[in-house]
DNA sequence: CGAGTCATTCACATCGTCTTCACGGATATG
DNA sequence: CATATCCGTGAAGACGATGTGAATGACTCG
């Protein structure tokens, strides 16, 4: 198997280890806690993009522009949209942990933190 | 390595250390004692622009030149009440630092200070 | 054709942020 | 002590940013 059409991996890394989060690059496969997740090719796209640049914030703009490979538009949610596919998708597999964080104003940062609203109780707010 | 498309910055500098504080200027992200912290646009603006001047007392008006970039009205109040919420979460963060220092009549000064009143009974002030 | 997946877009809900105001304590001045 | 500012602080309203469910059409596979 070759990686024909995917040039420019990250300076030859081809494994992102977050955590129990495995993103093999080179495969378009991730792997959650010892299970695969099922990804679409835009939902990997992206969620390599956020890995890549784990613990940094990366604006929408930038995270359109790597993975679609063309402008985001003006009142694009495409990103939210994805955002919350993912969100979705990784809390089915790893539901203590939170990977994609928020960041009003400035757009999004991956990095593996424990849930919150565990066993908190509602006060804390 | 400069910051390509983030004008701005101080001269080139990109990250302000200062103590146990980290602020990443081109990314609009600070961590505190490893974490992120979860900063508005303008807490950011106004955290940055007083860690710049680290040690010196910068008034008012200037504050908000920098941040707001429109001059200060008089009777604004909109400086101490960013001050405010920015000491709210550092503490949340970095209970035992202080960072913002009141100069009354001449305005804030950032510099971090451990806190006095840690281990001291509430009478004691 | 029929079922399923995916990318995209839209509309509405919810949340966060910015700004302003008011009250009261703190501080300087004489 | 009396007075005038200065500052800390909580809260409210308006607005913008983000979260979320669903509809649509293109596409693939059998």
């Amino acid at each position: 198997m070759e990686v024909a059409g995917d040039p420019g991996l990250t300076g030859g890394v081809d494994i992102l280890q977050v955590g129990v989060l495995e993103i093999r690059l080179s495969e378009g496969l991730a792997i959650a806690g010892g299970r695969a997740l099922r990804l679409s090719v835009r939902e990997f796209g992206l969620l390599a993009e956020l890995a890549r640049h784990e613990g940094r914030i990366v604006r929408r703009e930038d995270l359109y522009q790597r993975v679609w490979e063309t402008p985001l538009r003006h009142g694009d949610r495409t990103i939210d949209v994805y955002v919350r596919k993912l969100r979705v998708k990784l809390e089915q597999s790893l539901p203590e942990w939170r990977f994609i964080h928020t960041h009003v104003g400035f757009g999004y940062r991956f990095a593996p933190e424990r849930s919150h609203d565990f066993h908190t109780d509602a006060t804390t707010r």
